[in-house]
DNA sequence: AGAATACCCACTTATTTACTTGGTAATAAA
DNA sequence: TTTATTACCAAGTAAATAAGTGGGTATTCT
């Protein structure tokens, strides 16, 4: 499981598509100066997101990129598989004495965790977040009632 | 948001601490061996989760490490928080021009999805991984027919 | 023809991971 | 009291990754 800012500028931008993709193609140019990533680290990302179908470029003057499928069939898994590796590295798989148990059962546990972080971003699509304008909204997201959310610094937030 | 390899570590180092902790405490030495990590790297994430609270350590030979509070008050968001930064990085905060809107949105999108995600992590502990042996247990968590997640009501999972 | 765009690649730099080395301090047991 | 065992500490190195640069080529619209 990886979840790093690498994917974030992914998903960051791929909103930034499904928001503006209504108008004709947007350009990397667009989203490097709206969302502050640089052309060339887009192009990167969105080689990756190409690569799985998931943005679809046109060339030329007033080209640009698209959204490869509707935006509610893109989830934010999908957005950050497609550049983040998300290698499930269980060192124990093949090479090292396993057979003791004990370390298998922290790797499982991990891993189910990892599969679970994993099950709920499959969950989210480009859409549901677009057409709400974010989670927030009854019926998909609620606040905790100590108003855990989002700071600039958030170490104190544990609960 | 943030969740790299050196959460993941500390997780694991935790869950063994855990699973071991009926019987006195246990050593770094011991779950060095037995995770594939090295001490020196395990004593650096150990200083982190020290300095939370989240494990207490003895000195001298028998010595080792205990959990600093009862395993069901020990959330995978605390673990991650202590030794991840976990900095909630929105640019636009304050220097640069965020007054069009736009670009505020899809940051504003990636932090609910953020605080999400942590309020997920938030939601389970130590004790509930151990006990079950993972997660996939009737009762914490529901898959749907589509393999999307369910919880009890809305996504904030009862911790 | 020329400009705008995607597309491509090899490189650099900065940051973070993961590990190493070489210690000091406390403490249980010999 | 000595010694071994552990936590604790700090300053590094090495490797991986993130992020950005610079130089191109290929399309396609005007």
């Amino acid at each position: 499981m990886r979840l790093s800012t690498k994917g974030r500028y992914a998903v960051t931008a791929m909103l930034d598509l499904t928001l503006q993709g209504g108008e004709g193609p947007v350009t990397l140019a667009e989203i490097s100066e709206t969302q502050g990533i640089s052309l060339s680290y887009l192009e990167q990302l969105f080689a990756c997101l190409r690569s799985k179908n998931l943005v679809r470029g046109v060339r030329g003057p007033g080209g640009g990129y698209y959204l490869g499928r509707p935006a509610d069939e893109i989830s934010i898994a999908d957005i950050i598989c497609a550049v983040d590796e998300w290698v499930e590295f269980t060192r124990c798989g093949g090479k090292r004495d396993c057979k003791d148990g004990k370390r298998c059962l922290t790797h499982n546990l991990w891993d189910e965790l990892s599969s679970e972080i994993f099950n709920f971003l499959s969950s989210i699509n480009l859409a549901e977040l677009v057409e709400r304008g974010g989670l927030k909204e009854e019926g998909c997201i609620k606040e905790k009632e100590n108003g855990a959310l989002t700071t600039e610094q958030g170490s104190t937030r544990a609960a």
